[in-house]
DNA sequence: TAATGAGTGTTATGAAATAACATAATAGGA
DNA sequence: TCCTATTATGTTATTTCATAACACTCATTA
């Protein structure tokens, strides 16, 4: 956890970056915790040391994360959680349990590159591409 | 255009559920639209002949038209852009233009059996699955 | 030391979605 | 037919998500 931390400094540092004070806190948070959580949430968490967070700060520090992929969103619910591969840029598939809310994180070279030439053949050219799925996990499935 | 809104009758019929005045008022304004549509977009535009439309009407029937697969809703950016393949109900990816904004639908077994096993090797059980690409369309890459 | 640029703080507001409750329309059964 | 249950809509108000705009700080560098 506190690798993560220590790798996110590094990364930012390659990218040419800072990992300054808000956007380090937001990590923290999102790092904690075993489910993605709200931005206001995080708003309210950022704020529960002596001084008051705002929206835009903790915004900012989303899409600050997000862009160098420590961070991702999930646009189903506007939740965000913290990346298990820390560092890589490729593009990962979200799975999200509906009992438990816990995020399951897998990345997907192959399904990438099917959608990829399954838009080319269309003639579309793909700049993001944004998978997400929701279902049971498998705890859950097991505790039912 | 006109098929679109007879093909959603029936199918409501068989699925013994009814395609109201509300409901087919935004599938024709959705079908009418060669982009996705914000609901705030539709709101006012259902609301330009005399009665005010109102937001929990139109959401609503939005909530309806996507579970009956007549509409989709696109997840990153919170618009709705009617389904092509009226009736069917299986799963399809969306690819947007980030210059015309238009939507391009595609349907993907291929790949959705992918993730499909791609997540049940991790004990996950996919209920639901969200494909959405950003990118340049065929038509905009060659005006360019 | 001025000028630049990147980042933050703050206020205010915009945009997306829903809760809660009242009312109407419709279909089925006695 | 009349009652009742169900389904859907109308309406008010509010909640939730996100950003615009501008002032300020602080490190870098020319």
């Amino acid at each position: 956890m506190h690798d993560l931390i220590r790798e996110a400094e590094a990364l930012c540092q390659r990218a040419g970056m800072t990992l300054t004070a808000p956007r380090r806190r937001v990590l923290e948070i999102l790092a904690a915790s075993d489910t993605p959580m709200k931005a206001y949430d995080l708003i309210s968490k950022a704020g529960e040391d002596g001084r008051a967070t705002k929206p835009p700060t903790v915004y900012r520090a989303l899409d600050f994360l997000c862009q160098l992929g420590l961070v991702h969103r999930i646009e189903q619910d506007a939740t965000f959680v913290a990346c298990n591969h820390a560092g890589h840029t490729q593009p990962v598939a979200l799975f999200v349990c509906n009992s438990c809310l816990k995020a399951t994180e897998v990345a997907y070279d192959d399904v990438a590159q099917m959608l990829e030439s399954a838009a080319l053949t269309r003639g579309f050219q793909l700049q993001r591409l944004v998978i997400e799925g929701r279902g049971q996990c498998q705890d859950c499935a097991l505790a039912a």
